[in-house]
DNA sequence: ATGAGCTAGCTTTTT
DNA sequence: GCTAGCTCAT
């Protein structure tokens, strides 16, 4: 077993200082690399270790569940055996709905609630326009959630709002805001932003049930802090106590998320709301060789706001960074391939070998050219295994037998299997929910006791409610995972897929396998679907030989001994519509994100760009990114890639291996199964 | 009521 | 190139 001492002489100076520092407000500032992390999780288990707090009063916030998992894992091994896991570790979303758990009662929620993903959401707005003869197509449902996503990131409920001018589109916008309220209330639903904004409400109107954390949290710790956002912070500020005991961990040179509401104003007035904080900085890099590191603190270097530091490390050289340019995207996708069949694979594990892209749907022509020549990938983010259909209709069986005010599942689950229940019955049902103040769930109970439906669809509706009654019972007396067993038998889900003989649904029988077997990992039905909920792009399986492919975004806190970094061209990166909304700001926050690419390198990087590249259907001519002109010409190798028209371009091979229970449905991987199919039909 | 087929609009990033 | 949402025929 490492002992405590062990695990501080593994520390440099700075970082052992800033483990030892437990008492009052800290500012960690950690480069890249520079081995945040470690300290987090060292001063962590310092404090249990030292008894200065048992494990469970201590609060710390990560962004991202892996994160939290992997400074679990690394507490539970330093204290072995000496320490239970630590129970408050998550993330600002995971650690609210804890609170919100217990204290539903408290803000006129019930503790059962179910939590809203993106579809729902865009669904109740849809709603809820066509309610207030708002025309979805003047002002899209996404664009009012996005404005009232930035209101709750504010802290602000709808009649907190205010509006500078009486601008009649926010008017209308806000006032969708608050029906939008209303009714996820009646429904005993938050969304992502609820989640923070209502817990923050909490503490707020209850003082007592404040004090209670205020007294409990000894220690708080919280990692990425320069991505936090004004309500996050706010949330923070309620939990601290007098005794301070804050650290906030964080880089403003990886500050990414300011679109999101991320204010980096918290990390730089981390001294106004603390004072007398101490301040450390962590600045010797342990994660990249000497080109690496000099070519993306060169980049970094042409932004003007920064609070200034400077990252040294002591490894070697290393090889020179890698420039190339490719004719077009095509030619990129093969390219790189063709490094990572020839040199890269016999160096390294395929794991630690990363694409990192600035939008997700980038990711498509490498998936088509590893599919291809047979290179496993996988891509994290984008299409997540849990918004697949077939998975959203099981999870929606099983949250509405979480808790009957759900509409959307019910809605969602009705007519799976079809019973003939269409637009005008499901009119009417709503109807005389709203006249009568009833969830869906009640009202189609009351209109089948009042006999109000044709004799075939009140049967129908009959036996779905006895066997929502079933069921719910049922979860008294068996698992979980063995609940969803039944309900898909029940309800006749399952003939209606294994009905259907084709390999797409042979695929979607393989998923809900997967879905019964990821269950497995949870104790109980509403454990498991805040997993759903709030499971993040980059919490997926990481087993098996595979090449990573994700957004630079989703990359931020992981490594890897070889990253790619394509598409470096004007108006892809920096992207266009950054810029164009918000101008030099935006322009900082992109090259921050390009520090953060180049940073995520351990052993070698390859930057690249091409000619010309294929944008919504046509060809582009495409500019080098202006950031390719500040990079340090003495850490880079410039490579001009040219390749011979490829013989075999239109020879599939009928007799490639597919992996059908891939956990993504990718474009790429969508379309070969489609040519497979058409193959198949011959 | 349903499902096939077509068209418009579009993707920056995500808890 | 993709896909959600709409239209129209059944």
């Amino acid at each position: 077993m490492t002992s405590i001492k062990n695990l501080l002489d593994n520390l440099n100076n700075e970082q052992k200082k800033a483990v030892l520092n437990t008492d009052g407000p800290n500012l960690i500032v950690a480069g890249a690399g520079s081995g945040k992390t470690k300290v987090l999780t060292t001063k962590l288990a310092y404090i249990i270790n030292e008894k200065k707090a048992w494990s469970n009063q201590i609060l710390c916030v990560t962004f991202t569940n892996k994160a939290a998992k992997e400074m679990q894992n690394r507490v539970l091994n330093y204290l072995k055996g000496e320490s239970s896991a630590v129970p408050w570790l998550g993330t600002f979303h995971s650690i609210s709905v804890k609170f919100l758990r217990k204290h539903a009662e408290a803000i006129g929620f019930k503790s059962n609630f179910t939590i809203l993903d993106t579809d729902d959401q865009k669904k109740l707005v849809r709603r809820i326009c066509e309610a207030e003869n708002i025309d979805a197509k003047k002002i899209s449902p996404q664009f009012i959630l996005a404005l009232i996503d930035s209101w709750k990131n504010k802290g602000q409920l709808p009649d907190e709002v205010k509006l500078k001018k009486k601008n009649s589109l926010e008017d209308k916008i806000l006032k969708v805001y608050k029906i939008y309220q209303e009714k996820t209330k009646d429904l005993n639903a938050f969304d992502f932003g609820d989640l923070i904004l209502y817990t923050v409400h909490l503490f707020e109107k209850n003082k007592d049930i404040r004090e209670i954390y205020r007294n409990h949290f000894k220690y708080i710790l919280v990692d990425e802090y320069q991505d936090t956002n004004f309500i996050q912070n706010k949330w923070l500020n309620l939990i601290v106590n007098e005794k301070r005991n804050i650290c906030c961990v964080g880089d403003d040179d990886q500050s990414i998320y300011s679109w999101r509401g991320a204010e980096i104003k918290n990390f730089l007035t981390f001294d106004k709301i603390y004072p007398n904080c101490k301040v450390f900085k962590l600045e010797q890099n342990y994660r990249s060789t000497k080109n690496i590191l000099a070519t993306a603190s060169k980049l970094i270097s042409n932004n003007n706001s920064r609070v200034g530091k400077k990252l040294w490390s002591s490894s070697n050289e290393g090889e020179l960074v890698k420039l190339n340019c490719y004719r077009n995207g095509k030619e990129e996708a093969q390219g790189i391939s063709d490094i990572i069949e020839g040199n890269i694979k016999n160096k390294y594990s395929l794991n630690n070998v990363s694409i990192l892209v600035r939008a997700i749907y980038q990711t498509r022509e490498f998936e088509e050219r590893f599919l291809k020549i047979g290179i496993g990938y996988r891509v994290l983010g984008g299409i997540k295994f849990y918004e697949r259909a077939e998975i959203k209709d099981a999870v929606a069986y099983l949250r509405i037998i979480n808790q009957k005010f759900d509409d959307l599942a019910l809605e969602r689950v009705i007519n799976k299997p079809r019973k003939g229940v269409g637009e005008t019955t499901l009119k009417n049902i709503y109807e005389f929910a709203s006249k009568n103040n009833l969830c869906l769930e009640d009202s189609i109970r009351k209109l089948v006791e009042n006999n109000k439906f044709k004799p075939k669809i009140k049967t129908a509706f009959n036996n779905l409610i006895s066997l929502i009654d079933k069921w719910r019972n049922d979860l008294k007396l068996v698992k979980h995972f063995d609940l969803l067993k039944l309900v898909l038998d029940e309800s006749g889900y399952s003939s209606l897929l294994k009905d259907k003989k084709d390999l797409e649904n042979e695929n979607r029988l393989e998923n809900i396998k997967e879905l019964l077997r990821a269950m497995h990992d949870y104790d109980n039905l509403q454990n498991f679907l805040e997993h759903v909920a709030l499971a993040t792009s980059i919490d997926q399986e990481w087993e098996g030989e595979k090449v990573n492919l994700m957004t630079m975004h989703a990359a931020k806190g992981l490594e890897f001994d070889v990253v790619f970094l394509p598409g470096w061209e004007e108006g892809l990166f920096p992207h266009q519509k950054s810029l164009q909304e918000k101008g030099d700001f935006a322009l900082e926050e992109e090259r921050r994100l390009a520090y953060v690419g180049i940073t995520r390198a351990k052993k070698e990087a390859f930057l690249s760009f091409a000619l010309r590249r294929i944008y919504q259907g046509d060809w582009m001519d495409a500019v080098p990114s202006r950031f390719v002109n500040e990079l340090p010409d003495k850490n880079i190798e410039k490579n001009e890639m040219k390749f011979e028209k490829e013989k075999d371009d239109f020879d599939f091979n009928q007799d490639t291996e597919i992996e059908f229970g891939e956990e993504f449905r990718s474009p790429g991987w969508n379309r070969l199964k489609k040519n497979k199919l058409l193959r198949w039909k011959k």
